[in-house]
DNA sequence: TCGTTAGTGCTAGTTTTTCAGCATTGTGCT
DNA sequence: AGCACAATGCTGAAAAACTAGCACTAACGA
């Protein structure tokens, strides 16, 4: 899974990596909320880039990061590691936690949407 | 955040705690893959538990360790956290995520409980 | 040209994490 | 009692993570 096997500060700049799609160091360094120094963080980034998680590009002048491995990839794994946590035995019940918790974000055309994958899913389980 | 912060093998143990409810020390070591040893298990329960992540109980001879942060806050916890990094965009692709990764486990009536719940969002959200 | 700003590469030091080993305690069995 | 087994408590030390700081380069404006 994309998040395990790393460390905290690796993890914590992973996770702004994705968020974000790439960033430089100094913009990842600004979204950590806890940020240690320019350096470190730049450290951090270069071990990140030895284990394979992201690359560097050239980019006006400076590096910019981003994850190696393709976002997807990561969400669904994020998903099934979120299900194997919490939801084995209710898998339904990250709907229920997810319209709980951004009840505030979603719009009525997003709980259409919704509604219309799980018919989707319905017909083609059937 | 009741997973951030932690080491790797601490949010390993933590991860197995909630998954199980409760587990002794050789019951989390025989969950890990890459088990270290015994004494290396205990000694991380025992950070754990200084940090305040766990408390332990003594059960029938042995020490059964138990998350202290409610399962269920932590389970909202990680979604929103989930949601945040990869789904802040769309949170309703979390949904296609979990339809995807779980297809297998969902029966035909998780399926009707979820659509249920996002028509129950509807109607109060409307 | 000189100073400033914003990058990178690298290194060395400290702190945290991780781990194994050993002594000890308690239970149950022979 | 003596032994095996399954725990716990504790210690020391290796490994990993984290961090700051310095040297250097390139761009830009005064």
């Amino acid at each position: 899974m994309a998040l395990a096997g790393l460390s905290r500060r690796e993890r914590q700049i992973m996770e702004i990596l994705y968020q974000r799609g790439k960033a430089s160091a100094s913009e990842v360094r600004e979204a950590m909320e806890d940020a240690p120094s320019y350096s470190a963080v730049r450290a951090v980034l270069r071990v990140l880039e030895e284990k394979g998680h992201v690359k560097h590009q050239a980019e006006e002048l400076k590096y910019v990061y981003v994850p190696t491995v393709n976002r997807d990839k990561a969400k669904r794994s994020a998903v099934k590691h979120l299900l194997d946590t919490f939801f084995s035995d209710s898998p339904k019940q990250i709907v229920a936690a997810l319209l709980d918790v951004s009840s505030q974000r979603l719009t009525r055309e997003d709980l259409d949407q919704m509604a219309e994958m799980i018919e989707k899913a319905k017909r083609e389980g059937k």
